[in-house]
DNA sequence: TGCGTACTTGTGCCATGATGCAAATATAGC
DNA sequence: GCTATATTTGCATCATGGCACAAGTACGCA
């Protein structure tokens, strides 16, 4: 097959690679404010979340909405305080999903294909 | 917990979780070509890879490299041709790797825990 | 209704990074 | 050595995004 073959060839790993989920894990403190939510199980405030970190209250309040809305939490507002939690089972699905996908392309697997698996 | 001390506690999570493998991830163009390469299954040279999008081919050589130096992509040099092909195994592991650091975070597990899983 | 708390949004600044073009480097063939 | 091909690197430009501070909004409470 050749580059262009596969350039042009839809499979599933085309969708599962999604650039605006990747962006939102790409920043390091956003990453961190994930990791804090993903190990605490719970929904935290925004503010409770804040003070584990450095940056202003107003930056937190950002990256978990960035967050929320790449799909990789989930927020809940009572009263006034607004909580958000990892949507774990989401992100190991997604993550289970494009390992499975790529494994899906490995040269063996391409091979016994022998370009019949799909269209192109 | 209290999200300062899930913050603190350190768990297999924070180390998957690289900023840098998904900063390399998170752009649309680097996505493509990345597909590209996955989906092909062979090593495939920066011309031929260029080929396939509207990008210059400075622009695909530095995005390959950019692949190749997060771990997704690895490059062979032979004449005058460099070839690029994806860590298909290497990639499927480290997302099913971090798909099990998630689970392990998971609400159910952490009550079950108690807290004395780890040192925190 | 007024006040304080919790969070979001507006704004300007600065760093990073994606891109195209041109020049440089590497290497094969003559 | 000379030339053509394959790729990388330098550079200028432009867009994006993270950040802090300030202002605005939402809501509970007295």
């Amino acid at each position: 097959m050749t580059a262009r073959q596969a350039f042009a060839c839809t499979k599933p790993v085309d969708d599962l690679l999604d650039p605006a989920l990747f962006k939102a894990l790409g920043d390091p403190t956003r990453i961190k404010l994930l990791s804090c939510i993903i190990k605490c199980g719970r929904p935290c405030s925004v503010g409770e979340i804040a003070a584990c970190c450095a940056v202003d209250l107003s930056v937190v309040s950002r990256h978990l909405a960035v967050l929320a809305r790449a799909g990789l939490a989930e927020s809940s507002k009572s009263g006034r305080t607004v909580r958000y939690g990892a949507r774990h089972a989401h992100l190991c699905q997604t993550l289970r999903a494009l390992a499975d996908a790529v494994e899906e392309c490995v040269p063996s697997r391409l091979a016994a294909c022998e370009g019949g698996c799909c269209g192109c």
